[in-house]
DNA sequence: CAGTATCCAAAGGGATACTG
DNA sequence: CAGTATCCCTTTGGATACTG
């Protein structure tokens, strides 16, 4: 994330943001999983692989890494054997929302479009 | 785009539709772009070079192919010396005004979030 | 169950120079 | 002006196998 010094331009501020966002989310699965977590609420490893159908193992275990890193999930290890691990969405995560509905309306529209093509 | 065949499931389409929407505007400079022209209106090559700080021609060549391809920009070549190319947004690309917004609003609060940490 | 390790291919993207 | 060509490095992410 690039850092500001001293007094901000609110259109830059709002450049900044757009980019945060966009680096944030980006990637073929993040999305995918934050929308899987609201639908499902909590979740195990396992259960976030089904969900997201295609998904390898290293490469969930990434994306949710990184997700953990920007508040956008919490990990949780449960005392059960074997170990279970639970995901779930912070409050933070609740402000993706928008964004993930208003992709989702786009997409729509756009297959629309591409068909009557 | 992954095609589907015969009866759909609502559920499934809108998973699709997400994995379309952002698979046509990922990568590092595609949604600045459309900022760009939403905010300047028609623009040529050079001038979205300069409003889109730090890409490449070659990017930006790219990036505006690309969007040309998924129907979001026109490309019009015009008749002066030496020739110059205008770049504009087509109806279709006010659909992702929605997601843009979304996407600043996530960023800037994103951005409080981080710094309060 | 919840990952990690290794290997590898493809894509993304930057620097620089050049062209019609 | 509006790109293209070349080179090259980094990142992404898939396949597969393995571990505590």
């Amino acid at each position: 994330m690039e850092i500001l010094k001293g007094r901000t331009n609110p259109t830059i501020d709002r450049q900044l943001a757009l980019k945060d966002a966009i680096e944030l989310l980006s990637g073929k699965w993040k999305i995918v999983i934050l929308k899987s977590l609201y639908l499902h609420g909590t979740m195990r490893f396992k259960d976030v692989m089904e969900t997201s159908a295609g998904i390898t193992p290293k490469v969930l275990s990434k994306e949710l890494q990184q997700l953990e890193e920007n508040l956008l999930i919490t990990r949780t290890v449960n005392n059960t054997k074997p170990v279970s691990v639970s995901y779930a969405l912070t409050d933070h995560a609740s402000k993706t929302l928008p964004v993930i509905n208003a992709l989702i309306e786009f997409g729509l529209i756009h297959r629309k479009k591409i068909k009557s093509k």
